[in-house]
DNA sequence: ACCTGCGAGAGCGTTCCACA
DNA sequence: TGTGGAACGCTCTCGCAGGT
């Protein structure tokens, strides 16, 4: 598997809504070896395990060599290619949904700062190798928690790595305990009705004083946070051919059908059932047009 | 079963200001 | 610097009616 030759997986664990794992590889590319500059649609993590490259965003250009590694968000152009005289051996993982941006931000990346170093390359190839490993059984309920836990794993040693040596901004002063507590809140109780003069209450603050420091944290309100992360996940339930839109909508907090479908349509442009259709009509070209293989 | 339009009330975010 | 009270305007939520 992690050898001089490369081998690509390519996963379809459609189970687990909150984190999916996309595809992940190794290879050791040719001198030059490029991709970009284009858009992905999800977000995908490159380790270097040797040799050297560049990482190109639209506002940058990072020289990375073996230790370090980039992270390409989605929706954002970007390109990288490997060094004409020492190109770098890495890896990939792709992945999706609704923890995936909280993953992110919880591994002090952002688009502003897409880069790590982490010295794990041991760790790194075996979370590689168990994603590989797992894709191959053939219990499709099984392999999926398996691909899960071997994605999660990956991001957990890039978090501690880059945890332990960053200068950037981390949840640990006391603002941002209060922010964090209020985004653990919210992705725990998004089913059910959510009061923010509640949540605050639960944190001993007013309203007031709790929606300027989770404004100032993390950009939006705490309202407009639990309104994009209940749409978001209600996008990923819609994917689910076996629940109704009346299901979907009592599932991420919504009792009332209509309004759910009124705010979808605000916020995506389509009702519920449009997009839906969509996604598979989607799924359908995907089937017709691509095969295992060949994402890298 | 699902979507749209409308109106009313409740909840929320913001601003200004004050206090410890 | 951290916290909160009051007030105002905006947005969300809910319920109803009607259409596809």
């Amino acid at each position: 598997m992690l050898g001089n030759d490369y081998k690509i997986s390519t996963y379809s664990n459609s189970s687990n809504i909150d984190l999916k794992l996309f595809y992940s590889g190794t290879q050791q590319c040719p001198p030059g070896h490029s991709w970009g500059p284009a858009l992905k649609d999800h977000y995908k993590i490159h380790y270097i395990h040797s040799g050297k490259g560049i990482f190109r965003t639209i506002n940058q250009t990072y020289t990375l060599s073996s230790g370090q590694g980039f992270l390409i968000y989605p929706d954002q152009i970007s390109s990288y290619a490997a060094d004409e005289a020492d190109p770098w051996t890495y890896s990939w993982v792709a992945f999706q949904g609704a923890s995936a941006e909280y993953c992110a931000a919880n591994a002090i990346l952002s688009v502003e700062q897409p880069v790590f170093t982490c010295e794990q390359d041991d760790v790194i190839r075996s979370c590689i190798r168990q994603m590989y490993e797992a894709s191959q059984l053939i219990h499709a309920s099984s392999r999926d928690l398996r691909l899960t836990a071997a994605l999660c794993s990956f991001l957990a040693v890039i978090m501690d790595s880059v945890g332990s040596n960053v200068q950037f901004k981390r949840f640990d002063s006391g603002k941002d305990v209060y922010v964090s507590r209020i985004l653990a809140y919210t992705e725990t109780n998004y089913s059910r009705s959510l009061r923010i003069e509640d949540l605050a209450n639960e944190l001993g603050l007013t309203r007031k004083y709790m929606s300027s420091l989770f404004k100032e944290a993390v950009g939006i309100s705490p309202q407009q946070y639990v309104f994009q992360y209940r749409l978001n996940k209600a996008r990923e339930l819609l994917k689910k051919a076996s629940l109704s839109i009346r299901e979907v909508a009592y599932s991420v907090g919504y009792h009332d059908q209509l309004l759910f479908s009124r705010m979808f349509k605000k916020t995506f442009g389509m009702s519920p059932s449009e997009y839906r259709n969509n996604e598979y009509d989607k799924m359908d070209l995907l089937k017709g047009n691509t095969h295992e293989g060949t994402r890298e």
